[in-house]
DNA sequence: AGGAAGTTGGGCCACCCGGCCCATTCTCAC
DNA sequence: GTGAGAATGGGCCGGGTGGCCCAACTTCCT
């Protein structure tokens, strides 16, 4: 797993030449290492059990070798855009892009889940003010609210977010988008 | 390498975070080894001696963290088809992707100075394992110097990047790239 | 030779911070 | 209407943090 804790790929497009050999589990360890990062599973063997085995290893996406190029890139964009992009929708482009041909069956472009926000709207607006960077008590005179109260909301924040100290908290809700970096 | 070996990528999108330093060299040996695998170079650094330095490094296209998500993968789709693809034609696939606002100006838009980095190689050092969620005593320990020698680097931190506390220090650095946020 | 910068370390001190209890009020859902 | 969660506070305390001085040593550049 060097290379990609080196390189920090935003998608990782993955050859899997022999059938259910290397190339599943390593789609396997690289999902457990790399949650969020898409993987995209290319084979030569279009089989029901190999796709299902791709998809269960964290595949975010499967093709077979009979997918033109076009395929290839309009799966990497949808992946890569990290919506739940449909494969018609995705097939449409293709088709605008080049007059080709459908061919095989529309890749299952999974989705990404993202979750709402663990955070209540006063945690996040406290969290928020940390990160623009007031200090407790400037964050308790702007919402006129004790500092006390403030490191009531932050000590919850901390619980919820698996962080240690202010520091750890912002760099989590940026990491999962919950505050915006200014 | 071993997972370029390993998993036969057909296209690596490669986040070139920090300036000048491992991103470049790792395209280059990535080029090296695999001198047929496009390579996408992404950095936050709109520095004209760092493109043309990742070019030469073998990177197939530059972009920087200003371009969008459609430029990202426009280039990506033209990378991967294997041509000299144009920024033009890419862009084109993109407004028929999405009715999107495309600023489709070119990623070299804006001109920010943006100095290497102000920070020392041992003050970037602290500040990664600060943001890596250690403590000062415990940045100490892993660096077998004195706690007052980590705060004595932090306090010339803070100066440098104009931040009150680490907190603030870790997300200036966040923003201009100096740092990793995993 | 001399200076600038980087790295290391010290002392001191006021203040902040996080962890541990706790209580009150309000709202909303079941 | 009871209970869960949110938001508001309190006290206490140990340890961390940041600001202010200072010094010594090394490396590098001029």
């Amino acid at each position: 797993m060097h290379l990609v804790d080196e390189l920090r790929p935003e998608l990782v497009i993955m050859d899997v030449t022999m059938p259910v050999l290397g190339g599943i589990e390593a789609t396997r360890r690289l999902h457990a290492a790399h949650p969020d990062l898409p993987i995209v599973v290319l084979t030569m063997h279009d089989e029901e059990a190999l796709r299902e085995e791709a998809l269960r290893a964290g595949a975010s996406a499967f093709l077979t070798k009979d997918s033109s190029m076009q395929e290839v890139v309009a799966t990497a964009i949808a992946t890569a855009a990290g919506e739940a992009l449909s494969a018609e929708l995705a097939s449409s482009i293709l088709t605008e892009f080049k007059a080709s041909p459908g061919a095989a069956g529309g890749p299952d472009a999974a989705v990404l889940p993202v979750e709402p926000s663990p955070l209540t709207p006063r945690e996040e607006q406290i969290l928020q003010l940390i990160a623009d960077g007031y200090s407790t008590s400037e964050v308790a005179a702007r919402l006129f609210i004790s500092g006390k109260t403030v490191k009531n909301h932050l000590a919850s924040i901390y619980d919820k977010l698996d962080a240690r100290d202010r520091t750890q908290a912002v760099l989590s809700a940026v990491r999962i988008g919950i505050i915006r970096l200014n």
